[in-house]
DNA sequence: TAATGTGACTCAGAAAGATACAA
DNA sequence: TTTGTATCTTTCTGAGTCACATT
């Protein structure tokens, strides 16, 4: 297996082979009955001009179609991809009518939808070939799944949140934009017939097939391998080593912060006070961004003045930081913190002669933070802190909450709710779903149904028992055995739907994807299921139990973090 | 030098798609 | 048994972190 294998310093492979990327499909121009009309005139599109513009269609009933950025921003480059003639005829967003484009589209999903058994297995068997002869490579010896075969296709750009460039058009890529990696010894991939690719490199130093680079911020893309790849889970499995290795030096790292919370050096008490932060509230780090080209987020080291309050006292706590900010993903962060009265006085005084917009910590970023780490711990960043309080916590949690009586769903609640106190932690949020009050309110009846359900099969076994009473023979006997049985089995079931109830009422606006995935020792909660006999795939999907293979194997019982 | 840029990787929630379940 | 819908899973791709090169 993959865990045994050692490469060099910096060599991630000696052999990589694959096919090369699968491209998005090219534009279909639109049937001639579809129209488009300009200031409420029929108007015939170039074919460019009409893929522009079918982008906008198909985003028609989302609400960021009428935000004045996207507006402004999608209209400037179509433009761009308009003939001079329409160009000289469409000059006003507003004045075009897309509804008709936007019905078309709407009907051809319901069309899909209603396609026929045998058709759909068409697609989804062209599907399989697909990913059958693209999605895979071989690195070394093992066969490997690609994450991200498919070329993302081209379209209208939706950053998250505030973002100046939502609306802007994302270019088609096409092979001439592609740099292919693989061995020399390798096959190479060849490019659809007619095209070249832009580079074939041989580069053992990377993990990536593919890149490209994208049209909007200029950022590099690339294609990589499954989670489940020996390249990935290896690194998966050092993160975890990492902060298992903090674990051993954190309450020095904690006593050294809090002694240079007293430091007279500026520099030093910032780099403490956000250290303790990062450590506490399992900030992120926050790199700078450059000004108008992401939406406005921070992190711990890019914090402003305006993001946080100070409350001498706050609902009978003392030295209350108030936070709102908007995190990643424009994620809102929002937390009233007691903290140590010298974390309160250097606030105040890091706040000194400031104005709202200036940086809270104005001698601090990320890179003087990291390197401070570094010299702390080999391998020690701010992120480290993320991963090794939010392990740590949900051991903690699971120790806490698991009750050894308790059946399996109720221990499985026990599991969400750890994992729930580390995505609080972490603040990993999520819209609440659209149709929540309404399956919440299903879930109620379905209750109410089964108590009354109980109530009878509780009534049917007193009967049975008073008849027993009576008649005293065998026959009656096993009756109320069985209406036993009957009222047991209902019970079980109505404290599984209880269970569920809560579960999900507390998950409402919690998101416990992410920290499950990147954030928590696998071993953990392997060793969890072990100790306490529920299945793994209980906790574990498919796909998960995939990219977890190696702590699958690893972990026993007795694992700990 | 510290600031700035570049590249490669992890982590993020929404949306689409597949599946399970109820009517 | 079929069909509609709720829920779970997968896909998608944007948004961060962090190391290192350049100026």
């Amino acid at each position: 297996r993959w865990e045994e294998e050692r490469y060099p310093e910096g060599i991630k492979w000696k052999f990589l082979e694959h096919k090369g990327p699968v491209f998005a499909p090219p534009y279909e121009p639109l049937p001639e009955n579809v129209k488009f009309y300009y200031d409420g005139k029929v108007m015939k599109l170039s074919t460019k001009a009409e893929e522009v513009a079918t982008f906008f269609a198909k985003m028609l009933d989302h609400e960021y179609t009428t935000k004045e950025i996207f507006r402004k921003n999608f209209f400037k480059d179509w433009r761009k991809e308009m003939t001079s003639e329409e160009k000289s005829t469409i000059t006003n967003l507003s004045k075009c009518d897309f509804t008709h484009m936007s019905q078309y589209f709407k009907a051809q999903t319901e069309a899909r939808k209603q396609m026929s058994k045998e058709e759909k297995q068409k697609i989804k068997d062209e599907n399989e070939r697909l990913l059958k002869e693209y999605g895979y490579c071989v690195m070394d010896n093992h066969k490997e799944r690609i994450a991200n075969f498919k070329i993302e296709p081209p379209g209208l750009f939706r950053g998250r949140g505030n973002h100046p460039k939502m609306g802007m058009l994302k270019r088609r890529i096409m092979p001439e934009d592609i740099i292919i990696n693989c061995s020399k010894d390798s096959k190479i991939p060849s490019p659809p017939p007619g095209h070249k690719w832009k580079e074939v490199r041989h580069d053992n130093k990377v993990t990536w097939l593919v890149s490209w680079t994208e049209n909007i911020q200029g950022s590099i893309k690339y294609i990589m391998l499954n989670p489940s790849s020996r390249i990935k889970g290896e690194k998966d499995w050092q993160k975890y080593e990492t902060a298992r290795r903090l674990k051993k030096c954190v309450d020095k790292i904690r006593n050294q912060y809090r002694e240079d919370w007293k430091s007279k050096e500026m520099k030093v008490r910032q780099r403490a006070v956000a250290l303790y932060f990062i450590d506490k509230l399992a900030l992120r780090a926050g790199n700078e961004k450059e000004e108008g080209e992401t939406a406005d987020t921070v992190g711990c080291c890019s914090l402003r003045v305006e993001h946080i309050k100070l409350h001498p006292e706050l609902d009978g706590q003392e030295y209350v930081v108030e936070f709102d900010f908007l995190g990643k993903d424009s994620i809102r962060y929002y937390n009233k913190v007691p903290v140590e009265k010298r974390v309160f006085k250097n606030l105040q005084l890091f706040m000194e002669n400031k104005q709202p917009e200036d940086d809270l910590f104005d001698r601090l970023n990320t890179s003087i933070l990291n390197k401070h780490l570094q010299d702390l711990m080999e391998g020690l960043t701010a992120k480290v802190f993320r991963t090794y309080n939010a392990s740590i916590t949900l051991q903690q949690q699971l120790k806490e909450l698991t009750n050894p009586d308790d059946n399996i769903p109720a221990k499985i609640l026990s599991y969400n709710r750890a994992n729930r106190a580390v995505a609080i932690l972490c603040n990993h949020q999520r819209a609440p779903p659209k149709t929540f009050e309404k399956s919440m309110m299903n879930l109620q009846s379905k209750i109410d149904a089964k108590k009354e359900q109980l109530a009878d099969a509780r009534r049917e076994l007193k009967s049975a028992k008073a008849d027993a009473k009576v008649r005293r023979d065998e026959k009656s006997k096993k009756t109320v055995e069985s209406k036993k049985k009957a009222v047991q089995r209902i019970e079980e079931q109505l404290m599984k739907l209880e269970v569920q109830a809560t579960d999900r009422e507390e998950n409402k606006q919690i998101a416990l994807g992410t920290s499950k995935l990147n954030y928590l020792d696998p071993r953990i909660s392997v060793a969890w299921c072990k100790k306490w006999g529920i299945p793994i795939e209980k906790i574990y999907n498919k796909t998960q139990r995939e990219k977890f293979a190696w702590a699958i194997d690893m972990a026993e019982e007795d694992y700990e973090f």
